[in-house]
DNA sequence: TTCGATATGTAGCGACTGCTACAGGCGGCT
DNA sequence: AGCCGCCTGTAGCAGTCGCTACATATCGAA
């Protein structure tokens, strides 16, 4: 063994790094130098494995997206929910938990980015948002006469909640989700 | 009456016309210059009538939304909505139309800079989901028990159908409020 | 040993960023 | 007439942007 020193710095080893600072800085303003600092590299080097700095947020957009997949996959509790407002509540709160912050706003970003057009970012969130559907299907209540179409309205509710907190009115959402 | 020749350039000349290239381009990141191209100025004459770039940011942010909010008072046709349901569809058919999809991409972007933590965009962003809201609670149905949380409500299903929208899951969003 | 592929540093290019210094034109007041 | 405040154009500064040309260092294959 040994060899750890400089270690190789691939793709695989670069992009976790660059996802942390895209949590912490946002993706749509950052710009090659900082990044490749915070991954300890160039940008040079980030031109190099990447091509170009669409091919990195490509790349950055696709690992997230896998990255919060495997997330949400692990901090699965098994049980079904008792009810769809309960699952939507139960969603709400766990987003909502400061630990999630930063990929929510990151979220936001990526939305945005979707409705300007932009295939990549439409990609990448269909593919979170998908997954989400996924997840609040596996947790439909087990009576539920609908649970596709159900996990459906969940996650419109939950998404809308979710907004309704990024512009500082989660108090609305909390009215809204109580009504429904 | 007369001098019309050079017309004075006001604030309230220019911001019009900003918001019009806004609404086309982007308001993040727009910079200066294109700006100005747009609205007959120079980017000189931009920060001598907002200071900075943030005046100009802040003042193109208040405009818009209270654009928005009159634009939606203007378009309110009288008659309650039938059911909450029925509420929720007929906005969100309102805000498909062709003619909304410029607000609409600005609105992400808008939204995402609030998630951001800027105060600017979070306090525009609320003030058009306010008179939404408002909007929605003058044309709940007469007999719904709870006009005002119904109204968050049918605010918080419109939105998250809207953000499906963005990502290009509108079949969702369909297949949700069917549902809910 | 020689050669070619992979990986990396240094330096810089041209375009663009927000912003400012300077100079002037123009209209009203005294 | 003289001055003063509002408006505006020109030119430019210092910094950042994505990206590239050039020079190496390293290492495995022949």
């Amino acid at each position: 063994m040994a060899n750890a020193s400089p270690s190789p710095l691939t793709r695989d080893v670069l992009l976790p790094r660059l996802a942390n600072h895209v949590l912490e800085h946002g993706l749509a303003g950052a710009s090659l130098r900082p990044l490749a600092k915070a991954a300890g590299t160039s940008d040079r080097m980030l031109i190099y494995h990447f091509g170009s700095k669409d091919g990195l947020v490509e790349a950055l957009l696709g690992h997230i997206a896998a990255t919060y997949r495997t997330a949400l996959d692990a901090m699965v509790p098994p049980e079904p929910a008792p009810s769809r407002r309960a699952l939507a509540r139960q969603m709400l709160d766990l987003a909502r938990a400061p630990m999630f912050a930063p990929f929510l706003k990151l979220w936001w970003e990526i939305v945005a980015g979707a409705a300007k057009g932009e295939g990549a970012w439409r990609r990448s969130a269909a593919a979170m948002m998908d997954s989400q559907i996924a997840w609040f299907a596996a947790h439909m209540p087990p009576d539920d006469p609908d649970p596709q179409g159900g996990a459906r309205a969940v996650a419109m509710a939950v998404e809308g909640a979710l907004m309704l907190d990024a512009i500082g009115l989660g108090d609305v959402a909390e009215a809204g989700l109580a009504t429904l």
